[in-house]
DNA sequence: CGATCAGTTGAGAATGGTCAAATTCGGTGG
DNA sequence: CCACCGAATTTGACCATTCTCAACTGATCG
């Protein structure tokens, strides 16, 4: 069988499962129709029905809500490797928004063709199954950060969470990682303002932890950064699953 | 076949899936080993490992984590029919803990039998990916919550989002319903201080909308409240899903 | 009848929001 | 190359929401 460069979400998953070839294609066939998105553009729209899933693989993407006041809340970051609008398609419509946050390539995936590969192939199901937990166990995460935690353990526990992820991917690393993400974009994901946003980065530059500037987080001082926000990455790159 | 009375979780996956008898066996089976536990009782510790998930058949749980701090974050409130550490089981380790609010009755579901039922019955599987999916839906819900709505919106919509999940089970109807939570429960969900959780619940009964009291809720302008919150439970009772 | 726990209230402090005005910066057209 | 534009960032001043501390009430239970 021929294959060429593995695909992110190929690599994400089989870091964890012993997929088989048979499934390993079914995979392969899943980022057969390669799209592209513009900046801003929007993938999934809320309320939306009879949809798509997509597979990121180049570029970032955002999954948001707006409220009737006009806010916004980010729910949460997709970098290259993760699923958009899985859950949309689980419900058949969609409870949130997906935007193109820079130029993105990304695979569709057919509603028909998720359900088939659900029901035909077991063990596929479990990996998306894991794939699912695994977005819920980041929002609960967030959950957390937004409900107790302070602006600036927040903000730091987020941006160190963002590169355990980016670092799966071969997209950080020890240092930090380049981030297109504006401080709103920022602000609207940690359900803060943009100016006490703007505050807070500062301070968090002042204190010498960390820098979010021009496209690229500079962590400073690793230690003091995860033991002021407690960070643990466990849930992101647990070894453990139902297939072992 | 002999049937009793169906469970809470038959209730409400065979409202949505059309399942075989073989199947129904199983998640019969699944509902074999009853176990009670007593008010403040741990079910699942954070950190903990090789473990097994539950199915609540009676009364109230709370999943939540502990910030070093010492502050709690309570994740989701537990119903019937709900299952119990399902991420912690996929993910081989729990990263959060979940209590017995009230005297419980659970199903220990091994995660053996689990695996098993996944990789064997695939339309099973989709039932368990669509109640995964279910939850997370929730949770996005608690972040649009803590990150965006004001103390008052944010304890009106999930007051009114916990009574259409108990809806679901026959456990509330529109005049409201009973709840064993205490104001300190409710605002550890809440991102709010018990002080401050006080000062919002006298605000919404005194504008008339809404009574937290005495181990019941009450709804008194469910139209205001609905307007109030936008709230919408679509979420939550969506027929949709994979298996039609 | 203490003891304990949930709920209630007040006063002052802290965190974070709003409004408004610079300032920087990367493009874009002349 | 330079002037200009719009978006993102930065800062100040003031305001609102929510927190903390502390005291007090009320119910329940052995």
């Amino acid at each position: 069988m021929k294959r060429t460069v593995p695909s992110p979400l190929q690599l994400k998953l089989s870091a964890r499962f012993a997929l088989s070839d048979e499934e390993l294609t079914i995979i392969h066939h899943f980022e057969r129709c390669r799209r592209t998105f513009l900046t801003g553009q929007e993938l999934i729209h809320e309320g939306q029905g009879n949809l798509s899933a997509f597979i990121l693989s180049k570029g970032w993407a955002f999954s948001y809500k707006i409220l009737p006041s006009g806010n916004r809340q980010i729910i949460e970051f997709q970098i290259p490797g993760d699923f958009l609008g899985l859950r949309s398609v689980l419900f058949h419509a969609s409870d949130h928004s997906i935007e193109a946050l820079t130029h993105i390539e990304a695979s569709e995936v057919p509603t028909s063709e998720i359900s088939e590969a659900l029901l035909h192939h077991p063990r596929l199901a479990s990996a998306v199954l894991w794939a699912v937990a695994r977005d819920e166990a980041m929002v609960v995460e967030h959950v957390v950060d937004l409900g107790r935690r302070s602006a600036e353990e927040r903000t730091a526990h987020f941006l160190l969470e963002l590169g355990a992820r980016l670092k799966l991917v071969k997209m950080a690393d020890k240092t930090g990682y380049d981030c297109p993400l504006t401080q709103s974009h920022l602000a609207d994901a940690l359900g803060l303002s943009s100016v006490h946003m703007n505050r807070v980065l500062r301070h968090l530059r002042e204190q010498g932890l960390l820098t979010f500037k021009k496209g690229r987080v500079v962590f400073h001082a690793l230690g003091r950064l995860n033991s002021m926000t407690s960070f643990d990455s466990t849930y992101l790159d647990q070894e453990g699953s139902l297939l072992q």
